[in-house]
RNA sequence: GGCCCCGUGGUGUAGCGGUCUAACAUGCCUCCCUGUCACGGAGGAGAUCGGCGGUUCGAAUCCGCUCGGGGUCGCCA
């Protein structure tokens, strides 16, 4: 069996017609006709259809015995088929091998469920069947896009003048952030690593040995509950670059998606990617990752309901509150609007307003608390048109917008409003500087606390840190963010006051970051960069709803790997050896 | 931890108080078939309906608990 003749099944073409070929691949599917036997054989390059005719006996009598995904070798020659009998589903579809020669290489079980067709099947078997379900044509065109993708990431960053650097897995654990996985260390008990949750202090020290321009396609580790797009390892782009501003780095995002794009759906994506300040993609889309591919803007409807006897609407604005709603073009039902209302409770609001426009003005349970002028007003902010439906949110602003950009996402699916294969990317600029954490009301990073204030936000630093703005800007396509970067901190000084923003005393930061703010003291270059999800952006490219789909070998809701059934118990001798100790488990745990 | 959805032959579904001795498609097995390509035809095997408990004269079907899977909120600097 001499692989160097071997032919790859999908490129078998008329050229070839009269010559023999050997090919080797899996039985796909196998049509006996009594006489005339065919069987489509199948590899990663394709399929190509093997004809056993009686005439050949041995191959004939070796073909009837043939089960799907059994591994054959096939020698013969390549045939023109019949005219009539092309076909065209097939890029190897004008010709067929004449089986004179088949090996069995290895005889397959039925499997678990059919891998020659990508009809649905329960997740949990395809993980714990995982190598038959990579050979379906779904996952075997996701993984080999996915493969395109990164390598066109490299050619083009490369292109760029950037240079690939690997980073430390096994790194030192900061409180800050997501859980850390940890790896205790053998030769020195009682200590441990932490798996990187991302490279961002190895990078921007990197930028301090003036390497100018890194990135790294790397595995990063984060140990929180998972997701439809969140996984407990996932790869991202990272990348950081210095003597930069906000655009050069965005000018390189966006060039590098332009280009895997073209390169790997051959869709242009128009440059420049427009851009909207996280404050109005709040106001106007009540998300911080705004999907683009509709409208169903928010529109503020406050100052029309400015002095109105609505109870509902007189209190929110009274208490500082806002109104504010969303035209949704077509004549939604009782049914659709209940649902919707569902949707803006779980974020918080009391309750959704709605109106039906008519021909002669509003049909609604509440009409006739507004005068005509609030309704006139409410027409022509929303610009309804007669069967449009207007609903509205009266609450704090924050409420509201989270209520609203619920509900707009919610309409959007039943409204017929998202085509496939649209991609509409934004860059969410201007993000504040600081966050406070909703259970324990402290002030925490936005992004992380190496992120440079905006210039002209710094006196507001140490007064009012909550209206800092950061030099920080997100990419979302369709709604999800793909990643994150900023213009970081060079100066130590700079990095010590936003520690003390954050509350980090100088102690702390010392004993924490005292490597890098030491670094900042010889020679630190301006710099920023950014990172996205690889796992993410091929996701969408693909047109899948979640991650798994295009990785190969991924962990289920408990982030488990259910093909080899990690994790397992720890073995006593391992633990013995890192100087570890199982506490009892709690009676109620399991 | 909260909320929501799903567990019926190998796979995917239907059935949602009695007519279920559980249906359909596909796969599997046997036989027929020399131009099929989701080949076709005939026949056959295969599920006590995730588990436990309850309601009922009667449960795949209703209720409770539980196990497993998924989605989501919290969490993800």
């Amino acid at each position: 069996m001499s692989l160097t003749r071997r032919t790859p099944c999908g490129t078998v073409r008329t050229e070839q017609v009269g010559s023999d070929v050997d090919l080797y691949g899996w039985v796909h599917r196998r049509r006996d006709l009594g006489g005339l036997i065919f069987i489509d054989l199948r590899d990663r390059s394709g399929i190509v259809q093997v004809k056993f005719d009686p005439v050949h006996a041995q191959a004939h009598a070796a073909g009837g015995g043939l089960r799907s995904e059994s591994v054959i070798h096939v020698r013969g020659p390549v045939r023109v088929r019949p005219p009539g009998t092309e076909n065209k589903e097939l890029s190897t579809g004008a010709v067929e091998v004449e089986a004179h020669a088949v090996d069995l290489l290895n005889r397959a079980q039925p499997p678990p469920f059919a891998v020659n067709e990508d009809g649905a099947v329960d997740e949990q078997l395809r993980l714990r069947y995982r190598y038959l379900d990579l050979r379906r044509s779904r996952m075997a065109r996701n993984l080999q896009l996915r493969h395109r993708m990164t390598k066109a990431i490299r050619d083009f960053l490369d292109d760029q003048g950037f240079v690939e650097i690997e980073t430390p897995v096994l790194i030192r654990s900061t409180p800050e952030g997501a859980r850390d996985y940890l790896v205790p260390s053998r030769l020195k008990p009682g200590h441990v690593y932490a798996l990187a949750q991302s490279p961002q202090l190895y990078k921007q020290l990197l930028m301090v040995a003036g390497m100018d321009r890194y990135f790294q396609i790397v595995r990063c580790y984060r140990d929180e509950d998972q997701r439809a797009d969140r996984q407990p390892e996932f790869t991202q782009l990272d990348l950081e670059m210095s003597f930069v501003g906000e655009d050069d780095v965005l000018d390189v995002i966006e060039r590098c998606f332009a280009h895997i794009w073209k390169q790997v759906l051959n869709v242009d994506v128009p440059t420049p990617i427009r851009r909207i300040t996280h404050a109005e993609a709040l106001r106007r889309y009540g998300v911080d990752k705004p999907d683009l591919r509709y409208g169903l803007e928010i529109e503020e409807l406050s100052a029309i309901f400015a002095t109105t006897e609505f109870k509902i609407f007189r209190q929110a604005l009274d208490s500082g509150g806002v109104v504010r709603g969303i035209r949704i073009p077509r004549n939604v039902g009782g049914k659709e609007i209940e649902a919707l209302t569902e949707v803006a409770r779980a974020e918080g609001a009391k309750g959704l307003a709605f109106w039906h426009r008519e021909p002669n003005g509003w049909r609604s349970p509440i009409t006739k608390f507004f005068s005509d002028g609030e309704l006139t007003g409410l027409a022509q902010a929303t610009g309804a048109q007669p069967d449009d439906v207007v609903v509205a949110v009266a609450d704090r602003a924050e409420v509201a917008a989270a209520a609203l950009g619920s509900v707009r996402k919610a309409a959007a699916g039943p409204l017929g409003l998202i085509k496939d294969g649209n991609f509409e990317f934004v860059w969410v600029t201007e993000f504040p500087l600081f966050e406070r954490s909703k259970e324990t009301g402290e002030v925490t990073a936005a992004h992380h606390p190496f992120t440079s204030p905006r210039p002209e936000d710094l006196p507001l630093l140490d007064s009012e840190p909550l209206r800092v703005r950061a030099r920080a800007y997100d990419l979302v396509l369709n709604g999800t963010e793909l990643g994150s970067g900023s213009i970081r901190i060079h100066d130590p000084e700079m990095q010590q006051r936003v520690f003390n923003g954050l509350g980090i005393s100088r102690e702390d930061a010392e004993r924490k970051f005292g490597f890098l703010l030491n670094a900042f003291r010889y020679g630190a270059p301006p710099h920023g960069g950014f990172a996205y999800g690889l796992d993410r952006v091929v996701m969408l490219a693909a047109g899948e709803e979640t991650i798994r789909e295009v990785i190969a070998f991924p962990k289920n809701q408990q982030a488990e790997e259910v093909m080899t059934d990690a994790p397992a118990p720890a073995d006593p001798k391992q633990l013995r050896e890192l100087g570890l100790q199982l506490m009892p488990r709690p009676p109620q745990a399991r």
